[in-house]
DNA sequence: GTGAATCTTGACTAAGTAAGTAGTTATTAC
DNA sequence: GTAATAACTACTTACTTAGTCAAGATTCAC
């Protein structure tokens, strides 16, 4: 049930282009720097984002990446289904990747039924959430003392 | 985000087992028949289960496998757990698999705070889901006409 | 134009996981 | 006690993931 690191480093990628969004373009190596990325990984990263049309880059000496789009526009969902295909637990509950399983009665596994709720729950919240709220997020907490936090062990 | 094969069979084999909850036991054969599920990959499979104390087996010429507990008892959530391992998308908001990201400020990160609610929808609907409730639904499903039943293209 | 900084592309690799196979051990009917 | 059946254990193969390396292309300051 597990993002991969891909899809983690997608969001903080687009999550540090986010907080400077109007900005003319930031370079791999300060979103490296900022979110402890290995920074040849990340190149790799941001070709997928702009492959999926989420940035847009500048080359040479004054180059880098921005968003290509309004963070609004943008929610989690679509990047991470760009990046790492389906949201659903199991292909055959996923609307855009739906692949057959091998299970006798597709229409009628209870499997199927039970997943199918998951999977709306995860959309619910993915597409709720764009790059512009991740980034009021990140301020809002920044600014809430420590103790206000949820720590988890 | 996709739950293996493994965890899949995982839920299939238990739903055969609670279906037929009571009766002496189960062969890998027969779930291996019912469900379309390679025989010999299920052996690992219901030996895992076994390991976590879901089911419990019988040796020798009229053997096979049943339920140890009550289906009642047996939550998707513990069995995925057990054989996949978190249920969180990310392992920084696992409760009972936490560890460390490489995000700067783990307290303070907003994608943190936004996996922890998929997190908690998708520990919602498979904690609450058992393995009666499995059967359950699998028994409806069957006496549903067809066109009541939602295909996903 | 030269050089330095940056993005771009592709191949490469090491490690881990998934899926499946083969052979072994225990139980019981006869 | 032997043979059949079924659980159990260990191993293999292929694929995916996470990450590196190297060479190339573009832009801009000077």
């Amino acid at each position: 049930m597990k993002l991969s690191v891909h899809g983690e480093y997608a969001l903080r990628a687009l999550l540090v282009l986010g907080t400077h969004y109007g900005e003319p373009v930031i370079s791999i190596q300060t979103i490296s720097d900022e979110q402890k990325i290995p920074k040849k990984f990340l190149e790799q990263i941001l070709n997928d984002l702009k492959r999926t049309g989420a940035v847009e880059s500048k080359r040479g000496i004054a180059g880098g990446y921005r968003l290509a789009r309004d963070p609004k526009e943008i929610t989690l969902a679509a990047v991470i289904r760009h990046i790492e295909g389906a949201l659903a637990p199991i292909s055959c509950v996923s609307e855009r990747f739906y692949e057959k399983c091998s299970c006798p009665d597709e229409a009628r596994c209870a499997i199927r039924n039970v997943m199918k709720e998951v999977r709306e729950q995860i959309v619910k919240v993915m597409e709720k959430v764009t790059v512009a709220e991740l980034c009021e997020r990140s301020k809002r907490l920044a600014h809430e003392p420590v103790s206000a936090l949820d720590y988890v062990i």
